[in-house]
This record gives C-alpha cells, structure tokens and sequence, in this order.
DNA sequence: AGACTTTTAAATGTCTGACAAATGAAAATC
DNA sequence: GATTTTCATTTGTCAGACATTTAAAAGTCT
C-alpha cells in the first residue's frame, strides 16, 4: 500500500483510497486487523491526525470497524445487508431529493424494478409474507389514519412484496429504490377515495401472490403505478394553479 | 443541530450524524455553507481535530465538499449521479464478495433487475445505444482477448441496454448491480465455444432493441442467465472435482 | 478612471505532543 | 486454583502551532 507523493489531494483521501483498494481487491479480508494508527502513520509518513481522518473516512463506508484498548485497532468488517441497505437509502435519497428528477421517473424506475421480482415473489412468497402484505392492507383501511402513516405502511407492504422473492441481492436493491421513493409520495396527500383505490390494488397483488400468479401481480402494480402518477400529476396541477391563478 | 452527551459513540460520529440528519432532512440544502470547522467545534464543544474526522465522514458519502483558502469551507454537495453510482459498485461489491452470496443468486437478481428495463430500453433505444451494443459484440469476437476484457466488455454492453431504458434512476440502480457482479464473472475461464453461445445471444438482444421487440430482448435475456449459470456450474463442479478427486 | 499588482485575512491541511479511557493479558495475591 | 491488581497497548480527544490556499481588499501604475 503506497500513496503518490505528487499527488494534490489530500493526505487522508489517498490513503482512505489505498486501504480501500486492499479491502475491494482482497488483499485484506473480513476480520483482518489493520496496523495501529501509529505504525500506519509511518507506513505513509503522515501524522497521526491524518491517518485518523482516512480511517473515519472508511468507518462511514461501513469498510472497518474500530476497538479500543489493547489488542484493539482497526478490523475489515463485512459488510452486511443491514449496512449496505442503510446507505443505499441514504445515497437513493439524497439523490432523488437533489437532482429534481421528476416523479414520473422515479415512479418508473421503482415500478420497473418492483416488477421484476413479481415472478419470483409468486414463485416462492411463504405464508409469512402474504401475512405482513395483509396485515398492512387492513392497517390501510383503519380511519384516521395520517397521510405519512398511510405512506409508511405502503412501503412495508412493497417491501414484503419485495422480500417474498426470496433473493437477498435483490431485496437490498429495490428496498432501497422503494424507500427513497418515500418523501416524494409523502408530498401526495391522500383522499379517502385515493386510499381505497391503492388498497384494491394491493388486495390484488396479495391475492396474485397468494395464487402464484404473477401475471395478475403485474398487471395491479401497472394499475398501481399509472394511478400514482396520476394523482401526482393532480397534486402538482393544483400547486401550480394555486400558485399561478388565471 | 445538538448531540447527546449521554451517548457513547464516537463525538466524531455523532457530530456527523447530527449534520448527516440535517442534510437529508433539508434544513441544509445544496450549496449551502457549514460553518468553519472552529465554529463547528465551538458549537459542538468539541476540538477542531474531532470536527474535522466529522467532516471527513460526511466527505467520505459524497455529502460535501471542501474548498481551502478564504471564503472556502465545508459546502452540502450535490449528489451526482457518478459519485452515487461510484458508491453504489463499492458497496455491492463488497457485498457480494464478503457475504458467501452465491453465484446463483447473483445472477438471479440481476437478470431480474435487467429484464426490468427490456420493455423500456425497447421504447427508448437510441441508434448511440444501438451502435454501442453492436461495437461491443464486435469486440467481444476478436480473437486472442483476454477473459477479463471479454467480461469488462460484457458489462459494457449490459450497461449501453440498460442506459437505453432512458432513465437515469434505473441507469444508476442497475449499473451498480451488473458491475458489481464482474468480479464473480472473471472467475469464469470462456471457452472459445461459449464465447460465440454468449455473442449470438447478445446479437439477439440488440436485434430485439433494434426492433423494439421487448419480448425478443427478455428471451434472449433469459437463455442468456440460464446459459450463465451453467456456465458458473461446470466451473464449480470442475474445481470440486479438481479438489476433492474420486 | 481603469487595469494590474500586492497585501492580507480567513479557511482548510498537517504536524507535534499530550492526556484520558478502554481493554485484555500478565503478574500478583489470596 | 481463583480472584484481584497491575500494566502495556490502542483508540478517543484535546490544545496549539504552522503551512498552504484562496479570494477579497488595498495599493499602484498608466
């Protein structure tokens, strides 16, 4: 591991960059300990202080994990579901909350994505699953129930949907698009018809589940996915006129 | 913007978590300035050098930039697309190498995740993607390339179907999928026999983008993972073999 | 007055040295 | 042999200092 002296980047970047290098190339793996911060600040001829910041710079990544006390140190930790999924959805937030993109494309890209675990979730969703996605339709329908409690629920209902195709990989990937989605659907407040719309379109889902049916899964998250867009179109048509009277 | 003396955990972290929180919450928005580190530290009650392994967390996920010299600071970044997407391949990556995924699961999921974008990638394809897929068939036939420029151009040509979908979201969700499983494929040895199966069924994706024939693309999609993981399989059993001689 | 140069203040980047706190091993004690 | 104490190691935190960068402000010349 060796940084280059003529680079202009700070001291700390280069050598975060290096020992992450190791960490994704393999030379140092799950568990290994990394010298003390001492012998790694004469490893790279830089101050303690420095080599502080690139080790806080890898611990934000989830890459190590650090003890104190004697026989402590720094350690490669694994990456776990939990980990990865955390800070997906903080990136897939701050993304979709940064770059105006449209609610049409993110409304897409999630739908897209849902879509694709639909045969598997057919194939292999267990009792539990149907269980959870029932269990947040009834909690859909109770009265009084807030706009974001509402959203909140719906993301659970998609995330079992999600998770009901058994593929880890994939539960980490589109939980995070489903989550991120989260504030844009928080800006729709929902009418009591609006509601029982959604709620008929997740009975079908569950019920396409239930009947292995992917075909009829399909089909309620295309329903599902025009109505949404629909109703934010409502929304930002009414802003716009509140805004811009004629 | 306050911590909790009460906590345990690293002031530095919590410090990070503080302002984290209050990026992804709004209150700061991009562009916006942080106050200079000995602010902060003041704020905190804390020293500089604690503030500074604070800031070099946040900097670590892309939430802000530092500029040196007199007006310069700490300034809430907006997330691009290729820093998000830079931290989407590291963090599957390592997923996938640190947590005994299978190859089959792998697969599964980003097959699933890339059939996703075929009807899309059908509607949408531009002639730009359609000469990347072609340029990058025609590469993979050349003789005497190497196994890991034949996979470097199998991403590549999995990346110019999922770009063609034309949306920016799915572009950065599944990238960070298909590139993560490079690593995965470059244990593969091909064959000169399983090259060619591999560059017919790549000529029949781009026919289908070509003409639009999302149901082509999914075919073709579909043998194409089938054939993948047979592929992975006589690999496997063949190493078992190797290890474990009858 | 306007264009160019110099100065200067503010901010991050880095270093040195120090002490506190945690932690597990080893030594001492019962 | 079990328990307690000591102790070395390592991270966490602090204070103060200097180097470097940067752009605004002041000064200078035409």
């Amino acid at each position: 591991m060796k940084i280059d002296p003529a680079s202009t980047a700070d001291l700390s970047a280069q050598i975060a960059s290096a020992i992450r290098d190791a960490i994704v190339s393999g030379a140092l793996i799950v568990g290994d300990r990394l010298p003390s911060e001492a012998e790694l600040a004469e490893q790279f001829a830089v101050s303690r202080p420095t080599v502080r910041e690139a080790l806080k710079r890898l611990a934000a990544q989830s890459l190590i994990r650090t003890q104190r006390g004697a026989f402590g140190g720094a350690f490669v930790n694994r990456l776990s579901y939990t980990d990865a999924h955390a800070q997906q959805i903080t990136t897939s937030t701050l993304l979709l909350g940064m770059n105006d993109i449209s609610f049409d494309t993110a409304c897409e890209a999630r739908f897209a994505m849902e879509r694709a675990c639909a045969q598997l979730a057919a194939l292999r969703r267990s009792p539990d699953h149907l269980a959870t996605m029932r269990a947040e339709i009834t909690r859909q329908g109770q009265p009084g129930l807030t706009d974001e409690a509402f959203c909140a629920s719906d993301v659970a209902f998609h995330r079992a949907l999600v998770d009901a195709a058994g593929n880890p990989v994939l539960s980490y990937q589109l939980a995070g698009a489903v989550e991120a989605m989260q504030p844009l659907m928080n800006m729709i407040t929902f009418s009591a018809r609006s509601r029982d719309a959604i709620i008929a379109l997740h009975g079908r889902i569950a019920d396409g589940a239930a009947a292995q049916d992917a075909g009829q899964i399909i089909t309620a998250l295309e329903e599902l996915e025009n109505y949404t867009r629909k109703l934010a179109q409502s929304v930002f048509d009414a802003r716009a006129t509140r805004a811009n009277p004629t």
